[in-house]
DNA sequence: GTAGAATATGACGAAACACTCGCGTTTACT
DNA sequence: AGTAAACGCGAGTGTTTCGTCATATTCTAC
C-alpha cells in the first residue's frame, strides 16, 4: 500500500567487454563514497556520476534507477554477512555457543567498520525494501539460523529453535545497527559484544536445560 | 558531515487563538493519515495540507519546514512511551522482574499498534536525527532505565548496569521495531514478547548471582 | 463599529532530481 | 580495412517538491 511503482532493480544490461566491467566498478565505488560522503538524502545519480567520472548515461546504462544501485551495494554486503556467518557457525570442531560468541563479536566488530556507509544504506532501504530480490537474503539467513540452533538445542521443541533464533538474529542485527550508529572504541566495542554473547548464551543454556 | 543544513525544528509560532489551535491538530492528524497512507517516500507538506483541508501556507504559519511536522509526531510519540515506560517501572510494589515483563508486553504491543505510521515515521528519521531536540528523549530513557536498574541489580557494579541496562533498552527498541515491521497476530506478538523477556530475565539473574 | 492583530490563502519562484535519447567512439572479429 | 555490436556521452525533458509572499479574511478589544 506503499510503494506504488515498483521498477525493476535487475541490470538493465550485462557488461560485456572488460572497459564496462571495470566502469560498473567505479560506478559501485563511488557510489559508496557518496554515500559515506552526503548521506543517504543527497545521494543522487548525478553524483554518483560525477564522482565516477563517468557520465550519467553511462550508469543508466547498467543500472536501470537509482535504487538498483543502493539495492546492489546492500546485497553484496548481505552476501559477505553470510559468508562471514556461514564460515564461524559451521566450524564443527568447537562447541555452539562458543561459535556464537565469536560470531557476536565478528559481527558487531563490522557493524562499527565502515558504520557511515552502513548507517546511509539503511536509511535507504526504504526505496528497495519490498523488493522480491530482498526476501531472498532473509530466507538463507533464517535457514543458516535453524540449523545452528537444531545444533545448540537439540533436544528442544522446533518452535522454540526458531523463536528463540529468531529472536537472537533480530537482535544481533538490528542492535548493531543502532550500536553502530555511535562512533565507539574498540574497547567499547569488546565489552559491549560480550555483553551481548552473555545474553545469548545464558538465554540459550536456560532453554537447554528445561 | 552529513546533514548540511540545520534549519530550526521549533515552532515558526504559537497558536493563540482557538481556531489555529485546532488548526495545528487538524495539520497533526492529516499528517499521520499522509504517513499511514502513502508513506515516508510521498509525505509533502502540500499532501498534508491538502488531506486536512488547509492551504498550504497555513502549514508553514506553524511548521518551519516539513521536518518540523514529523518531528512533532516523533516527540508525541516518545512522551507516550516515556510515560508508559515510567508508570509500569515505578510501580514499587511488584519486583523488578516481573514489571520488567510487563514493559516488555506492553511496548511490544504499543509497537505492532499503528506499525504503518511508526515504519513510516522511522523512515523519516534521517531528516531530523541529527537535531539536538532528540538528543534529550534519549537522555530521560537512559535515566530512566538507570533508575530502574539500580533497584534490580543493586549488588552489581555501576558499569554493569549501565551496560545491561543499555543493551536490553536497546534490543526493546530496535527488536521491536523489527518485529512489528511484518504484520502479526496477537498469539505471535505475545509469544514473542514472552520470549524477550524471559531473556531478559535470564540475563538480569546471571548478572545478580555473580 | 472599527482599528489592528491574528489567521488563512494559494499562485508562484526556484531548485533538485530521475531518467531518456540521439549521436559519436571504441572494440571485437573477420 | 571494414563492419556491426557494444560502449560512452551529456544536454535536455518533465516532474516533483519545498517554501515564500502579497493579499484576503476573521477575530479581539475598545
Amino acid at each position: 500500500m506503499i510503494n506504488h511503482s515498483r521498477p525493476p532493480l535487475s541490470s538493465r544490461k550485462q557488461p560485456k567487454q572488460a572497459r564496462s566491467a571495470e566502469l560498473v566498478a567505479t560506478i559501485l565505488e563511488a557510489a559508496v563514497q557518496v554515500l559515506r560522503k552526503e548521506g543517504a538524502q543527497r545521494f543522487t545519480t548525478a553524483r554518483v556520476a560525477e564522482r565516477a567520472g563517468v557520465s550519467i548515461g553511462s550508469v543508466y546504462q547498467y543500472f536501470p534507477n537509482k535504487a538498483a544501485i543502493l539495492f546492489r551495494l546492500q546485497s553484496d554486503e548481505w552476501r559477505q554477512t553470510a559468508e562471514l556467518r556461514r564460515i564461524i557457525l559451521e566450524d564443527a570442531q568447537r562447541p555452539p555457543l562458543e561459535r556464537l560468541r565469536t560470531l557476536v563479536h565478528a559481527f558487531i566488530r563490522s557493524e562499527c567498520d565502515e558504520a557511515e556507509v552502513r548507517i546511509a544504506l539503511n536509511d535507504s532501504a526504504p526505496l528497495y525494501r519490498d523488493a522480491p530480490e530482498a526476501q531472498e537474503a532473509r530466507a538463507s539467513r533464517e535457514g543458516a539460523v535453524e540449523v545452528f540452533m537444531r545444533e545448540a538445542l537439540p533436544e528442544t521443541s522446533v518452535a522454540t529453535r526458531v523463536l528463540a533464533g529468531n529472536l537472537i538474529a533480530m537482535t544481533l542485527s538490528d542492535v548493531g545497527k543502532h550500536f553502530s550508529q555511535s562512533s565507539r572504541t574498540p574497547a567499547e566495542i569488546e565489552v559491549f559484544a560480550e555483553a551481548m554473547a552473555d545474553m545469548f548464551c545464558v538465554y540459550l543454556g536456560s532453554l537447554a536445560r528445561v
